[in-house]
DNA sequence: GGCAATATAGCGACCATCGACATATGCCAC
DNA sequence: GTGGCATATGTCGATGGTCGCTATATTGCC
């Protein structure tokens, strides 16, 4: 299997973060996003629905049916088996880096002269 | 100070990350990229220079003189003070989103088809 | 009556990245 | 002795994810 979504931007991997655990629809993962970050990355409504239109035809989020609430449609989506490895995947590829510039900045002085 | 840049893409994380331990030239970044990733990510050349002025021009990176080796030049570039500050936070930034990741993907079942 | 929150969606613009190209030197194989 | 590869820097056009704005509709609060 190829990796699909090498070097993913961080608002679609928090968006696949926040599908993790439970289904939501598309406003439920824009304010999941906005707590687990700490209202540091507020989704906008464009790069939400756009991405989770992509995420759909890439197979990493499939459509888990639609409910209405207060005359209002909630269309709501879930991670694929695909989805959840892509994300462990990026996940794992996020740890690495993070460790890597951490061990080099231990070791790095801050103007040498 | 302002994170000047939050969403910092990889080929960026992956040059202050070479940058971070000694100054180095451009095509010494691409290498020690390479090595670093196991040569998964391998810089463009247009990637690498275009980040370098870009940086420059932020003032994460500066320039830190030139060499002549075998008649061809050699621009060497190390990190600043808030190159170090940016990195360090975004890797912290990673960190927090790959542990978030990976904790709520131990709770999560590959949906029973 | 107006404004915020909920909920979905389209559209134009931005900009980091990519791939291809350009240029030049040193070295090794054929 | 020429063709190819590694070294080394850079430009340019295309791609594509994200952002900001706009549109639409309902509920609830002041």
């Amino acid at each position: 299997m190829v990796a699909i979504l090498p070097g993913m931007r961080e608002p679609t991997f928090l968006i696949l973060t926040a599908l993790a655990g439970a289904p939501l629809h598309g406003y439920g993962v824009i304010r999941q996003v906005a707590e687990h970050s700490g209202g540091r990355v507020t989704l906008s409504a464009g790069t939400l629905y756009a991405a989770l239109d992509r995420l759909t035809g890439e197979g990493l989020v499939e459509a888990s049916g639609e409910e209405e609430v207060d005359g209002r449609v909630r269309r709501y989506y879930r991670l694929t088996p695909a989805g959840g490895a892509a994300l462990q995947a990026e996940a794992e590829s996020l740890r690495r880096n993070a460790d890597l510039a951490t061990r080099r900045l231990a070791a790095w002085s801050p103007h040498p002269a």
